[in-house]
RNA sequence: GGGCCGCUAGCUCAGUCGGUAGAGCAGCAGACUUUUAAUCUGCGGGUCAAAGGUUCGAUUCCUUUGCGGCUCACCA
């Protein structure tokens, strides 16, 4: 006994037999289309009936049949290419019988080439008057229903590419990811930098407090992790000299997914010699309220119905004056040790006996203020305790010039100065070593030749991180990092019957 | 990893206070030369996520498992 499905599979595979038979193939290549629907509908939209009869230019153009109105000796259908939709009308007396018939054997999902002049429907509408229509892909597989379209969260994400085909805002929105990243690229060449690639496989994982994935060359014989981040190897090439460079690519975490967190994740790390932290906020000020205006026209963005302005200066506050500012904390007690273990264990976060005041510090600012805050908010100082690449403050030497910019309650951008004395970066790795030694898996691993490096010099310099897909997520609206990943990490699906070939009936 | 919710036809969804299930679209057969969620007539289609338990009887109640969503924790 087939399946629902296998029958319906054996009914499109046996009209592709039927054509195949009539010594037509299934899935030419020979279809070149010399017009598409966007254009099309941007040139003749407005055009009147009497001006179109009097055109006397044919198009072609392709696309997937996505619905399908069959009056028996004639037919209307819609079909889509990548910039939209299209109608084409197709008459029996105008395509002759035999190849009538064929057509008849085309069906919704099929890619189709259609070739004729334009006219306009009663309704007014752009339509294709088809001399020919060529089956160009077989579809072997229904669509999903043509009004409500594929609406299941979890075959959107496995079969993206359906989701593609029936969600036009899906496909929108990568379209936009991708605006988002050639604005960013063409912003950092724009200023000299230059793009580059450094290496995936790290003997050691470093630049970040994360877990990282290990993988295994066969012929060294060694594990390898997968980056956490690229931080350490741009820094090497500005002490190489190339003094601006910036890295756009993916990180790999080996912690929890949710709907925050992708295992892989797409970063852009730059850097810059002879700026400071200072210069990367204004740089950052003018990328974003800059990728922002180019997506919609204003620097600003929606998220659950709220605008927010992106528009510059953005707020700059200190870490240690966020607590009272916007945590609510007396403003003479964001320094007082046991006042803020009080906090923490009142929200129900464990307090490690080894925390300074720092690590205390930034406790509470997650637990309590990054949330909060809405408006774009360069959050500054950081206490060195939990920043072990970045300069200390020239006058507060217990902080850090860093940044973290926060928008609607999330991390879109950490930044800081760069440390780039020797002495302090090794006095730093072998802080993070001891706090690897007494069990933090997140805990920085020393790398020597990193400080090798920096012992050759590396100028003063400032670096920033912008995770792309969180910033995508912010121009687009969306809550879950799924929704901008093309194909996020899912469980692998279970093994379905639906490998086997259709029954034989 | 914890908590909550979901999983019924290819798709979108009803439904069963426990008596082996329906609609629309899609499919099949037919009618129809300006339709547009085309329309009209007829037909077929289900291991109700999986396994176990309770029961005369489970898709429905219970337990476990799988997958997903939301949320908390961790992080970016």
């Amino acid at each position: 006994m087939p399946r629902p499905i296998d029958i319906i599979l054996e009914n499109r595979l046996k009209k592709l037999t039927q054509l195949e038979e009539a010594g037509i193939s299934g899935f030419p290549n020979d279809f070149v289309p010399d017009s598409d629907t966007r254009t099309l509908h941007a040139r003749f939209d407005s055009a009147t009936q009497e001006a179109l009869e009097a055109e006397s230019a044919r198009f072609r153009v392709a696309g997937r049949v996505m619905t399908l109105r069959n009056m028996g000796k004639a037919c209307f259908f819609h079909f889509k290419d990548r910039l939209g939709s299209l109608q084409a009308y197709v008459r029996k007396d105008v395509l002759g019988e035999e190849q009538f018939e064929r057509f008849t054997l085309i069906e919704v999902g099929d890619i189709v080439g259609v070739t004729g002049k334009l006219m306009k429907t009663r309704t007014g509408e752009l339509t294709l008057m088809a001399e020919s229509v060529k089956l160009v892909t077989k579809a072997l597989r229904p669509l999903p229903e043509k009004f409500h379209g594929l609406q299941d969260v979890e075959t959107r994400f496995r079969q993206r590419y359906v989701d593609l085909i029936m969600n036009d805002w899906v496909r929108e929105l990568f379209v936009t990811r991708s605006k988002i990243v050639s604005y960013i690229r063409s912003f950092l060449d724009g200023r000299n930098f230059l793009e580059v690639e450094t290496p995936m496989m790290h003997a050691i994982a470093g630049g970040a407090a994360a877990r990282p994935f290990v993988t295994h060359h066969n012929a060294l014989d060694i594990d390898l992790f997968l980056r956490i981040a690229p931080e350490l190897y741009l820094k090497r090439l500005l002490v190489g000299g190339l003094e601006r460079v910036y890295e756009i690519n993916r990180n790999f975490r080996n912690e929890g997914l949710s709907h925050k967190h992708n295992p892989e994740f797409t970063m852009l790390e730059f850097y810059w010699a002879y700026a400071t932290f200072h210069d990367l906020m204004a740089l950052t000020e003018e990328l974003l309220s800059g990728v922002f205006t180019a997506l919609r026209g204003e620097p600003a963005i929606e998220i659950g119905g709220k605008r927010i302005s992106m528009a510059p200066p953005f707020r700059k506050l200190p870490l240690a004056d966020s607590l009272s500012v916007v945590g609510g904390l007396p403003a003479d007690k964001v320094t007082d040790r046991d006042y803020l273990a009080e906090v923490l264990r009142r929200n129900e976060v464990e307090v490690i006996p080894a925390w300074g005041l720092g690590k205390l510090q930034v406790e509470v600012y997650d637990k309590l203020v990054e949330s909060r805050i809405e408006e774009p908010t360069f959050i500054i100082h950081h206490p060195v305790e939990t920043s072990p690449l970045s300069r200390r403050n020239n006058e507060n030497p217990e902080v850090v010039d860093r940044f973290e910019l926060i928008v609607a309650g999330r991390e879109i951008a950490n930044a800081f100065s760069e440390l780039n004395d020797p002495r302090d970066q090794k006095a730093r790795f072998e802080e993070q070593m001891k706090a690897r030694d007494a069990g933090d898996e997140e805990a920085h691993q020393v790398d020597w030749d990193y400080v090798r490096a920096l012992e050759y010099g590396m100028p003063p310099a400032a670096g920033q991180g912008i995770g792309i897909d969180r910033l995508v997520m912010l121009a687009t609206g969306m809550e879950n990092i799924k929704e901008v990943i093309l194909f996020p990490l899912l469980r692998p699906e279970v093994a379905e019957l639906d490998t086997e070939e259709p029954a034989e009936s």
